[in-house]
RNA sequence: GCGGAUGUGGUGAAAUUGGCAUACACGCUAGAUUUAGGUUCUAGUGCGAUGAGCGUGCAGGUUCAAGUCCUGUCAUCCGCACCA
C-alpha cells in the first residue's frame, strides 16, 4: 500500500466531507479533548509535538467512535520571548516570522491527519485575539485583581535589558549567562492570591497526575501559624513575626529583620546606623544565585534597638540578616536558636544566647537544634503542653493580651505580568498627571501594538521608544498623557485560551457564556509537565475569577490532565541543536507515512515516561501494518461456510472479545503501548486460525471488520483504506467502537499452576465450573509423583490461578 | 537540605486485589520458501553446558505466596530552594 498516496486520499476526503466539523446542536454529548497549543518559534513541527499530538488524535477519534461528539481545536501560542529572539537574531520582524512560521505548522499539522475543527483555530498574536486579553486585564482591574506596585525585576548588567523569569532560570541570563541581579521597576501584578485557598483546596478534586497536584500545592504553600506582636524598647513601632511555632516563644532570644524592611531604618541606632547602611547595600547587590543558596554561610549585623517578649518582657536584640525574606510573612521571624536549624546556625555564628523551651515527648535524650514537635519547658504556665496544644494557647493568650493573631501564609506570591519586552499584547492602561492610572475604555480596544519599532534590548521597554504609541489622551480627562509601555507576559494569552476556542469568531464579546458554559469544561487536557506551576495554575486562577465575575458557571478548566512524556535524542540526552543530537520526523514521515509513525511513537514507548529515540521500531510497525492488510484483503475475497461455531472459531472469538475489552480499557487510560500489543495478539490469534482452518466460517468476516474498526483511532488513514476495501461505507470514523460481550470471553476449561510449597512444580487443566474439591483433586493427581505419597498439610486454591499445596 | 518519582532480559517495554515474572515487539540463532530481497513462514531465545537451582538496583522483614506490602540502603531523574 502506497501510504504517502493514501493519506492524501483521505485528508482530502475528510476536508471535502467536513467530517471533523463539531456539530454544535449535539453539544449535549460534547468532549472537549484538547492538547496544549503549539508555540510557532521554529519553523517546524519537531517529534515533540507528534509525540503530544498523535496519541491525543487517536483518543479523540476513540472517543468520538464512542459516540461523543469530540471538540478538538488548535491553534498557536503566538506571541512571546522565544519569537523575539528569534527576530532578533535574523533581523525578521516577529509578526511575520511568527506569521510566516504559523502557516508552516499547520500544514504540518494537516499532515498528523488530526481531528482538528479548523473553524475554531487561534492565533493569539491577531489583535481579533488579544483585544480579549486585554479585556481579561480590565475585568481583573476592575475587580480588584490586577494592581501595579513598585517591584525588582531581573536584570541583565551585560545585556543592559530586563529579563523574564523564564529567561533568568538559575540566576543566570539565558543569552549571554551573566549573573543575573535586581532592579526596582514600576510593575502590574496580578492578584492570584486573593485565590490562593481555593486554588489549594480545589486540587484533590482535579483528575491530574498525583506528581502535578503535588507541585502546585508545594508551590501554593500554605501554612497555618500566627502573628506575634514584639514592642520596641523605647520605640512605639512594633514588630510583627510569622511563626508556624507559637509554642517556642519562651526561646526568643533575638529578633531578625529583612534587610528591606522598611522597620530598620526606623529602628537602627545611631552607632550602628554605618553598619547596618553597608549590609543593606550588600544585600541589595547579592546575585540571584546567591540569594538563592540554602548552604551559604549566614550573616547578620545588629541594629542596636530592642525587642519585648510579649510573653514573658524579655528584651532581646534586633538584627538585621538576609536569611529572612522580605516578601514573606512580615519579612520579619522570632529567632529561636535552640528550635530552628537555620536560627541554631544564625545564633551560633554570631554567639546569640540558645534557649532550650522544648524536650523530646517521651524523655528521651535530645540534641539541639530539636526541631521536632515536643512538651513544652522552661515556658511558665504553659509547661507540660505538647506543640500542637501549645501553639494554640500562647496565641489564644497573645491574642486576649491584643499581642498576637492565628494566621495564614501562602508561598505563592502574586503574579507579575509586565514584561519590558516588544512581542507581546500591550496593556491597555493610560497613565495621566491628573488622574492616574486609567483603563482605555472598552469599545477603544485593542491597544494595538505597533510594527514599527525597535525591538532590540537595551534595558528599555521597546515600546517607549515608539512615540506614535506612546503619546495619547487621557480617556478620563482628554489631556495628553501616556500609554503603558510594558506588554502582557504570554501567559496571561494562554490562561484563557481554551474559552475562547468555542467562540472564536466572537467579535462582541470574549465569548459567549452561555454557549461557553456548554463545550467547557475541557474534558481533557494533554501537555507537558513544565506547566505544572505556571500555565496550569494561572489557567485555573482565571477562571475561577471569571467565575466569580458571572461569566463562568464552572470551577475548574481541566477536568482530567495528562502529561506526555519526553522524546530523548538516541543518546539518551535531551534533543538539543547544541548536542548534535536532534531527530526530525521528517525523514520517517516521508518514508513511512504519518499512520506508521504515529503508531511507532504510541507502541515504543510508556506515554507518559517517552525515552530515547529509536527508529529500528519504525520496520516493525511497518510489517504489523502488512499483516493486517493481507489479512483483510484475503478475508475480502474469500468465500465462507456458514456452519455454526466450532472450537477454533469459539478461540478465535474470545481474543477478539478481550482484546476489545483491553483495548477499550487501555485507550481509556493513554496506555497505546499495551493497547497495541493486544491488537498485535489479535492479528497474531486471526493468522493462526487462518492456518488452521481449511474452510472459514463468515463470522470470520466480523473479526476483520472488527480488528478494522479497532486499529481505526491508531492508524486513521490506514483504516479508511481498509473499510474501503471491505466494501464498507464511509467513513469508519461514522461507526461505533466495537463493543466487547463479556459471555464470549468465558473459556470451557482454565489452566492452573500447581505448586508445591510454593515452588511450582506442573500445571492441571479443569472445567471452568470445577468445584474446589475437583480442582484439589486434579491437582494432586497432576504432581502424585513429586509428591512421593505425602499427605499435604494445606491446599490453598486461587480460582482462575493457582494451587499451592503445603506438603 | 526538603519533596516526588524511577530502577525488571542483549534492546523498547508488560504484569487487576500480593497469585505461573518477562506479555507485545526489536535483536539474535537455526531451518523452510522465493529469480532476488531489508519478503514471508516455522522453531528457539532470562541466567545456568545439563539437572538441581538462581533470577525484578542492594540488604533485611511480613506471607502458603512479594516486581507488587513494610524497614533500611544505593543510584539516577524531576520539582522547590533559607517560606520562619
Amino acid at each position: 500500500m502506497d501510504y504517502k498516496q493514501i493519506e492524501a486520499k483521505w485528508q482530502k476526503k475528510w476536508e471535502e466531507t467536513g467530517l471533523y466539523k463539531f456539530d454544535k446542536s449535539k453539544v449535549d454529548k460534547k468532549y472537549y479533548c484538547l492538547e496544549m497549543f503549539s508555540y510557532p518559534s521554529g519553523a517546524k513541527l519537531h517529534a515533540g509535538h507528534w509525540y503530544n499530538y498523535g496519541p491525543a488524535d487517536t483518543f479523540a477519534r476513540f472517543k468520538r467512535m464512542q459516540g461523543f461528539e469530540v471538540f478538538h481545536p488548535m491553534g498557536f501560542d503566538a506571541f512571546g520571548l522565544p519569537a523575539e529572539n528569534y527576530a532578533i537574531k535574523t533581523g525578521i520582524h516577529p509578526e511575520d516570522s511568527t506569521l510566516k512560521n504559523i502557516e508552516t505548522m499547520e500544514k504540518q499539522l494537516r499532515r498528523i491527519g488530526a481531528t482538528y475543527d479548523w473553524d475554531y483555530e487561534i492565533k493569539t498574536c491577531v489583535p481579533e485575539y488579544y483585544k480579549w486579553t486585554q479585556w481579561m486585564f480590565e475585568q481583573l482591574y476592575k475587580r480588584g485583581l490586577a494592581y501595579r506596585k513598585e517591584a525588582p525585576v531581573n536584570w541583565c548588567p551585560s545585556c543592559n535589558t530586563v529579563l523574564a523569569n523564564e529567561q533568568a532560570q538559575g540566576g543566570v541570563c539565558e543569552r549571554c549567562g551573566s549573573v543575573v541581579t535586581k532592579k526596582n521597576l514600576n510593575q502590574w501584578f496580578f492578584k492570584i492570591t486573593a485565590y490562593a485557598d481555593e486554588l489549594l483546596d480545589g486540587i484533590d478534586k482535579l483528575d491530574w497526575p498525583e506528581k502535578t497536584k503535588l507541585m502546585q500545592k508545594n508551590w501554593i504553600g500554605r501554612s497555618f501559624g500566627g502573628e506575634i506582636v514584639f514592642d520596641v524598647k523605647g520605640s512605639d513601632e512594633k514588630i510583627r513575626v510569622f511563626t508556624t511555632r507559637a509554642d517556642t516563644v519562651f526561646g526568643v532570644t533575638y529578633v531578625v529583620l529583612a534587610p528591606e524592611n522598611p522597620l530598620v531604618d526606623k529602628l537602627v541606632t545611631a552607632g550602628n546606623k554605618a553598619a547596618v547602611e553597608a549590609y543593606k547595600e550588600k544585600a541589595a547587590q547579592t546575585t540571584e544565585i546567591d540569594r538563592m543558596s540554602s548552604t551559604r554561610e549566614k550573616t547578620g549585623v545588629p541594629t542596636g534597638a530592642y525587642a519585648i517578649n510579649p510573653v514573658n518582657g524579655r528584651e532581646v536584640p534586633i538584627l538585621v540578616a538576609d536569611y529572612v525574606i522580605a516578601s514573606y510573612g512580615t519579612g520579619a521571624v522570632m529567632g529561636v536558636a535552640a528550635h530552628d536549624d537555620r536560627d541554631y546556625v544564625f545564633a551560633k555564628k554570631l554567639g546569640l544566647p540558645i534557649e532550650r523551651v522544648i524536650k523530646s515527648k517521651d524523655g528521651s535524650p535530645d540534641e539541639l537544634p530539636y526541631t521536632e514537635y515536643g512538651v513544652m519547658v522552661n515556658s511558665g504556665e504553659f509547661d507540660g503542653l505538647e506543640s500542637d496544644e501549645g501553639k494554640k494557647a500562647v496565641l489564644e493568650k497573645l491574642e486576649s493580651m491584643g499581642k498576637g493573631c492565628l494566621k495564614t501564609n501562602y508561598r505563592l506570591r502574586d503574579w507579575l505580568v509586565s514584561r519590558q519586552r516588544y512581542w507581546g499584547a500591550p496593556i491597555p492602561v493610560v497613565h495621566c498627571e491628573h488622574c492616574g492610572d486609567v483603563l482605555v475604555p472598552e469599545e477603544d480596544l485593542p491597544v494595538r501594538l505597533p510594527h514599527n519599532v525597535n525591538f532590540t534590548p537595551d534595558g528599555e521597554s521597546p515600546l517607549k521608544k515608539c512615540d506614535e504609541f506612546m503619546h495619547t489622551t487621557c480617556p478620563k480627562c482628554g489631556r495628553p498623557a501616556l500609554r503603558d509601555a510594558d506588554t502582557l507576559d504570554t501567559f496571561v494569552c494562554s490562561s484563557w485560551y481554551f474559552l475562547r476556542y468555542p467562540d472564536n469568531r466572537n467579535d462582541k464579546k470574549p465569548f459567549d457564556s452561555e454557549w461557553i458554559n456548554k463545550v467547557l469544561p475541557v474534558d481533557k487536557y494533554v501537555g507537558g509537565a513544565e506547566h505544572a506551576c505556571m500555565h496550569l495554575l494561572y489557567a485555573r486562577f482565571f477562571t475561577k475569577a471569571l467565575r466569580d465575575m458571572g461569566y463562568l458557571n464552572f470551577d475548574e478548566p481541566f477536568l482530567s490532565l495528562v502529561h506526555q512524556g519526553t522524546i530523548l535524542g538516541p543518546d539518551g540526552n535531551k534533543m538539543s541543536k547544541s548536542k548534535g543530537n536532534v531527530v526530525s520526523p521528517d525523514d520517517s514521515i516521508a518514508k513511512y507515512g504519518a499512520d506508521i509513525f504515529r503508531v511507532y511513537l504510541m507502541f515504543g514507548f510508556n506515554y507518559v515516561e517517552g525515552g530515547p529515540w529509536n527508529d529500528n521500531g519504525l520496520d516493525s510497525v511497518g510489517r504489523f501494518f502488512d499483516r493486517i492488510e493481507r489479512i483483510v484483503k484475503k478475508c475480502y475475497e474469500m468465500n465462507f461456510a456458514k456452519d455454526a461455531l466450532g472450537k477454533a472459531e469459539k478461540e478465535l472469538n474470545r481474543v477478539r472479545h478481550n482484546t476489545i475489552k483491553c483495548v477499550t480499557n487501555d485507550l481509556g487510560a493513554f496506555s497505546f503501548n499495551t493497547a497495541i500489543a493486544r491488537l498485535m495478539e489479535y492479528v497474531n490469534a486471526i493468522y493462526a486460525y487462518d492456518g488452521a482452518v481449511e474452510k472459514k466460517n463468515i463470522f470470520y468476516k466480523d473479526c476483520a471488520r472488527d480488528l478494522v474498526l479497532l486499529i481505526a483511532p491508531f492508524a486513521p488513514h490506514f483504516a479508511e483504506e481498509l473499510w474501503e476495501m471491505l466494501g464498507e461505507t464511509y467513513s469508519v470514523f461514522n461507526q461505533p467502537y466495537p463493543v466487547f460481550d463479556e459471555k464470549a470471553m468465558v473459556l470451557d476449561e482454565v489452566e492452573l499452576a500447581v505448586q508445591i510449597n510454593s515452588k511450582m512444580r506442573g500445571k492441571v487443566v479443569v472445567p471452568t465450573g470445577a468445584t474446589r474439591e475437583e480442582i484439589e483433586k486434579a491437582a494432586l493427581e497432576a504432581v502424585s509423583a513429586q509428591l512421593g505419597g505425602a499427605t499435604p498439610k494445606k491446599i490453598i486454591v486461587v480460582p482462575g490461578r493457582l494451587v499451592n499445596i503445603i506438603a
